[in-house]
RNA sequence: GGGCGUGUAGCACAGCUGGAUAAUGCAUCGGCCUCCUAAGCCGAAGAUCGCGGGUUCGAAUCCUGCCACGCCCGCCA
C-alpha cells in the first residue's frame, strides 16, 4: 500500500535506527502484509536478530515502542517477530475521496507500441488464436489506463506462402471445385456464409488439399513459389492481388474482433519493408557484421551462439537467391518501431520464442534494445490440440454466439421484465465479456483449455460477476438523484464521520487504496491477469460495503457512504474498461 | 539429444524480486430475500505446493538432480 507506505516510512525507520540498526533496508522490507487481519504494511524483523543479537521478537516490541504517532497509522503491532501497521481507515477515506491519490504513482508516462494479433489473414479467427488477441487488447487497454500513450498495431503478413496459396486458389478455382474438394468436411456454417473470412478460407482448404494429394500438386507448387518469389521481390501486381485475395479475410476477422471491443490503431504491412528497399539495406549492414557468415550456396546467416544463444545457432537471413526471410523482414519491422514509440512490446505464442530471440539478438548486434515480449501458450479443447485440418476448432464467431444465446437464458429467468431489445444488449456485453474475462484471468505463460462451461460461467470469478457489481453502484446512484437531484453536486467531499466503520466499508477503502500499487505492477510485468483478480477482488469488497452499509436509509441519503460508493463504481468501471468488460448500468 | 516453459485441494486457477494460518472460483454441505438488483452475502469441509537433495533464522517461492506435460530446434511463415 504505497500511499501509506510513503506517509510512514521516515516514522518506521527512524524507529529502527533509534535501536542502533541501519534502516536502509526499511524501504524494501516494509512490505504489503498477506493477511488483511495483520494490517496492511508488516516489517519482518528477522534480519536484524544478528545484529541486534536480540529475538525479533523482541526487537518488534521495541521498534513498536520507539514508534511515534501518525494520523494515518490505526494500530502498531508486535506479532511474531514482525511488526504490523494497519491504516487508519477514516485517513484513508480522507485521502481516496480528495481524489488526489489516483495514478500518484505515475511519474513515467510512455510512447507505446504494442504489437498483438497479426495472424495471417487466411481465415475466420479462432478461440486459439484468439488469446493473442485479448491478452494483446488487454495490454493495451491497461496501459492506456495506467497514462501512457499507446499505439495497438497489427502487421499484415502480406506475402509470403499462405497469403500465396489463398491467392492463387481464388484465382484459378471455382466455387464448385472447392466444394467438391471439400465435400468429406464440414459443411461451413450457414450463418457465416456471407463473411468473407468463412467464405475464403474453403478456398484456401481445398487449395492446401490440392497441394498435397492433387494430381497436379507439382505444378500447384511451382505456381505458389513463383507467386511467393514474386512478392518477395517487391512485384507490384503480385502484391495487389495478394491484397485484394486477403483484405475481406482480414476485414472478416476485425469484424469478430470488434465485436470483443478489440480494434487497432494502425495496419503496417510486412511487403513495405520490402518495397522501400529497408530489408536490402538491412541485408547489407548485416553482411558487414563480425558475426556474419556465409554457406556454399551464398546464403547468409549471423552465428549468434557468438552472443549467447544455445541450440542452434546460425540464424539465416539472406537465401541463397539473396532474397529475404520472414524474420529478416521482421527485424527490419523492428527498426522502423523504434522510431516510432520508445517502448516497444509484441504479444508472441510461445512457439515464436526462437524466433524472438534472434530478432532481439540481432537488434542488440545493430545497437537497437530489444522489444519485450509477452508470450503465452496456445489454448487447448479438451479433446486435444486445435486443429482446422480436423475440424478440431471452435471459432470465436461461434463463440460469441454461444455467449450471447446463453446470457440471452440466463437473463430470462432473472429478467423477465425486460424488454426483447435489452435483453439483447445485455446478452451480448455479458457474453462477450464473458469470454475475454475467461482468457485474461489466467496467466498467458500457462497452457490453457478451452470449456464451454468456464467460459460461460457468469457466477463469482467471471466477468459478469463484476459487471454486476457495477451495476448495483449504477443502481443507486440513479435512486440519489431521483432521492435529491442537485446531490451530486452539493457533497463533492463529504466529511468523514468520527466513527468506527462497518467492516465491509474498511475492507473496500483498503482495496481502493491498492488499485494504483496493482495496476503498476501488471504494467510493468505485462501480467493481465493479476488485474482481473483485482476486480473481482474490488468487487467482492464491494458487495460486502453494499451489505454492511445503506447507502439510502429511509429515504435519506447519507453522504459519506454515497461518495465512497461513487469512488467504488469510477474504479470499477475505468476497470473494467481495461480489461475489455463493458460496464452496463444496468443487467 | 539440446533450449525454453508449465506441474499448487475432486476440477480450474492465484501467489514465485524467500517471510507469519498457501488466496479465489466451480463442484459438495449448511444458513440469509416484508430494506439500495440474491448474476449477491455469510459459514463448513477439502492441499505431503510433481518427487529427492541443497542454501537460509525462514523455501510453494532461490540452486541442483530426477519425473510428467507443452512449445521450439527449416536457406517455411
Amino acid at each position: 500500500m504505497e500511499i501509506l507506505k510513503s506517509e510512514i516510512q521516515d516514522l518506521v525507520e527512524a524507529a529502527v535506527e533509534s535501536l542502533g540498526v541501519n534502516s536502509s533496508l526499511i524501504e524494501r522490507m516494509l512490505q504489503p502484509a498477506r493477511e488483511a487481519d495483520q494490517g496492511d504494511l508488516s516489517l519482518p524483523c528477522f534480519p536484524f536478530a544478528k545484529a541486534l543479537s536480540m529475538s525479533p521478537v523482541a526487537i518488534a516490541e521495541q521498534i513498536k515502542d520507539a514508534m511515534g504517532e501518525h494520523a494515518a497509522i490505526d494500530e502498531v503491532n508486535a506479532v511474531n517477530g514482525y511488526l504490523n501497521i494497519r491504516a487508519d481507515p477514516a485517513w484513508l477515506a480522507g485521502r481516496l475521496l480528495s481524489g488526489d491519490v489516483r495514478h500518484a504513482a505515475n511519474g513515467s508516462r510512455r510512447e507505446v507500441l504494442i504489437e498483438h494479433t497479426s495472424a495471417n489473414p487466411n481465415g475466420p479467427f479462432h478461440v486459439g488464436r484468439a488469446r493473442n488477441a485479448i491478452l494483446g487488447d488487454t495490454l493495451v487497454r491497461l496501459h492506456r489506463l495506467w497514462g501512457d500513450t499507446v499505439t495497438a498495431e497489427y502487421y499484415v503478413d502480406d506475402m509470403g506462402k499462405q497469403v500465396a496459396v489463398l491467392a492463387w486458389a481464388l484465382e484459378n478455382m471455382s466455387a464448385d471445385d472447392v466444394e467438391g474438394l471439400l465435400s468429406e468436411r464440414e459443411p461451413a456454417n450457414p450463418q457465416w456464409v456471407d463473411k468473407a473470412d468463412h467464405q475464403r478460407v474453403r478456398w484456401y482448404q481445398a487449395a492446401q488439399l490440392l497441394r498435397k494429394e492433387g494430381e497436379q500438386s507439382e505444378s500447384i507448387e511451382k505456381a505458389i513459389g513463383e507467386l511467393v518469389h514474386a512478392s518477395e521481390h517487391g512485384d507490384e501486381e503480385v502484391l495487389q492481388s495478394f491484397q485484394s485475395a486477403y483484405q475481406p479475410v482480414l476485414d472478416g476477422m476485425l469484424e469478430t474482433l470488434g465485436r470483443l471491443g478489440i480494434a487497432f490503431d494502425r495496419f503496417t504491412k510486412e511487403s513495405v519493408f520490402v518495397t522501400n528497399g529497408d530489408v536490402a539495406n538491412l541485408m547489407e549492414t548485416l553482411g558487414s557484421l563480425e558475426i556474419n557468415g556465409v554457406a556454399d550456396n551464398g546464403a547468409q546467416f549471423l552465428d549468434l551462439g557468438q552472443r549467447g544463444l544455445k541450440g542452434k545457432t546460425e540464424f539465416f537471413y539472406r537465401r541463397g537467391d539473396g532474397s529475404s526471410l520472414y524474420a529478416t523482414r521482421d527485424i527490419a519491422y523492428h527498426r522502423w518501431k523504434w522510431t516510432q514509440c520508445n517502448e516497444l512490446i509484441n504479444v508472441l505464442g510461445e512457439d515464436h520464442k526462437l524466433q524472438a530471440q534472434q530478432v532481439g539478438l540481432t537488434l542488440e548486434e545493430l545497437g537497437d534494445r530489444r522489444p519485450e515480449v509477452m508470450f503465452y501458450s496456445f489454448i487447448k479443447l479438451p479433446e486435444g490440440k486445435m486443429s482446422t485440418r480436423r475440424g478440431n476448432v471452435v471459432f470465436m464467431d461461434d463463440l460469441l454466439e454461444e455467449a450471447h444465446a446463453h446470457a440471452v437464458e440466463v437473463l430470462k429467468e432473472r429478467r423477465p421484465d425486460l424488454s426483447a431489445e435489452a435483453m439483447a444488449t445485455i446478452a451480448e456485453a455479458v457474453g462477450t465479456s464473458a469470454v475475454r474475462f475467461n482468457i485474461i484471468s489466467v496467466s498467458p505463460e500457462k497452457g490453457f483449455t478451452f470449456r464451454w462451461e468456464d467460459a460461460l460461467s457468469f457466477e463469482a470469478g467471471s466477468a459478469p460477476f463484476i459487471m454486476y457489481s457495477h451495476t448495483r453502484a449504477c443502481s443507486i446512484q440513479r435512486k440519489v438523484v431521483e432521492v435529491d437531484a442537485a446531490f451530486l453536486e452539493n457533497n463533492r467531499t463529504p466529511a468523514v464521520p468520527d466513527e468506527t466503520m462497518p467492516d465491509g466499508l474498511v475492507q473496500l477503502l483498503r482495496m481502493l487504496a491498492v488499485h494504483d500499487d496493482r495496476l503498476a505492477k501488471v504494467v510493468r510485468e505485462h501480467r493481465p491477469n493479476l488485474y482481473a483478480e483485482y476486480l473481482l477482488q474490488l468487487s467482492t469488497a464491494y458487495n460486502s460495503f453494499y451489505r454492511d452499509c445503506y447507502i439510502l436509509d429511509e429515504g435519506k441519503v447519507d453522504p459519506f457512504y454515497f461518495a465512497v460508493s461513487e469512488l467504488a463504481r469510477t474504479t470499477l468501471k475505468e476497470g473494467m474498461i481495461g480489461l475489455g468488460i463493458v460496464p452496463l448500468e444496468t443487467m
